[in-house]
DNA sequence: GCAAAAGTGTTGTTTGTACACCCATGT
DNA sequence: ACATGGGTGTACAAACAACACTTTTGC
């Protein structure tokens, strides 16, 4: 769970990022091709070495910037892995993993040097360097409980969005088709949501009605 | 959030225990007074460096066996925290916090040297060593949202115990009366908990009947 | 007028909450 | 007989799940 840079004896603290995207209806994660040190030739989550002047949070904010460009969007922490299978030995340290919910329209990828990023489909993962499966299941497994009582879905959406469009985000990270009328109901209710004001046409059918956030933060519901 | 031993400039990987019980129908943590060192004549969590052969939970584990003696109890990863306030300046390194549910019967507190420890409630904590209180704090959230919906309380009871007994524990964490009928009702229909076929009687009133945990470890419910 | 997605209500089930009295025992 | 904690059932409210048809548009 690491980078490029990679040290030894004194213990290391790496800090990795379970970047999600809704895309093209499936929940994505982004991942970069390691082209050398150990691993060469798998995927794994993008990540770094703690640079000691910047906290937890601070390093994962940096690391999000660095590979999609995007800033202000829901970042927690999610769990800190203790053991680090490094190619053929196990590393001493441990990674200190986050995951962070960004908007794919607003990502830049650096399509920079040797480290290719790519987002791919959480359901059909290669095995990924140090473990990172795990990291990944964790992370979706912790986006699923949170969608039901907290309004995160605000990170994976521009202000104004169809309610068919919410619902296409719930059903992609639930990974199940969820009920139209009960799904409405459930979001006004709630007040996580409300009307826009404005409609959106596309199509050769009825325009849609467009709805906000009623707050773009993370709330319990 | 470190103990005695406290060393400079590398990172610092610290792990720290929040044991909780329930003694006394209250819910209390057990603490450490430093006697030395920064944050000399406060409380603190007790922890200490992460030693490198051993794993995160590993560290975690020994370190509740060396302040309490028990092993086989629930323990699990709260967070990690990546500001040490340490006295006057602020120290590089992260603390992993765990928390730890154990039987006040079955604690052996280790009254030795200059460490002493003690169990205090959680409502009425004194200012800890190392910015503490927030550890706690988020323990005791992280307890009480585990309660509702697994069956943890397993490894604050003995083996047998009456459903009142299991009901003050419910109610010393989470700081509220609950109504006998429905918890009772609730604890039987989920099945976490089944007739262990005795009774007992204790007091100038009808003898109680006595309960098991279903399962003895962590379970979802 | 047809295809395509948007929009809308009702009913039954399950879950949770409120609430008051009798039972078995020791003294 | 009385004080003490153990034990039980019912009625209402809220949340959730299942389910099908009408509306507005582009072509």
């Amino acid at each position: 769970m690491s980078p490029p840079g990679h040290s030894l004896t004194p213990p290391l603290i790496a800090v990795v990022v379970v970047i999600l995207s809704v895309i093209e209806d499936g929940l994505r994660v982004l991942l970069i091709h390691r082209s050398a040190g150990p691993f060469r030739d798998s995927w794994a989550l993008p990540g770094g070495l703690l640079a000691p002047p910047e906290s937890l949070d601070q390093a994962a904010a940096r690391k999000l910037v660095e590979e999609t460009g995007v800033g202000d969007v829901y970042l927690e922490q999610l769990y800190t892995f203790g053991e680090l299978p490094r190619g053929d030995a196990t590393e001493r340290g441990v990674a200190v993993a986050y995951f962070a919910l960004v908007q794919s329209a607003q990502v830049r990828l650096r399509e920079s040097d040797t480290w290719q990023p790519a987002w791919h489909n959480v359901h059909v993962l290669p095995p990924l360097a140090f473990g990172n499966n795990a990291v990944v299941d964790y992370a979706v497994r912790r986006l699923r409980s949170k969608l039901e009582y907290t309004n995160v879905a605000y990170s994976l959406l521009p202000r104004q969005f169809t309610l068919s469009e919410l619902q296409q985000v719930y059903e992609a990270i639930l990974d199940r088709e969820l009920d139209k009328r009960n799904f409405r109901r459930r979001m006004l209710s709630l007040g996580v949501i409300k009307p826009a004001g404005g409609t959106r046409m596309e199509g050769a059918h009825r325009p849609a009605q467009l709805y906000t956030f009623a707050r773009r933060e993370p709330v319990t519901i």
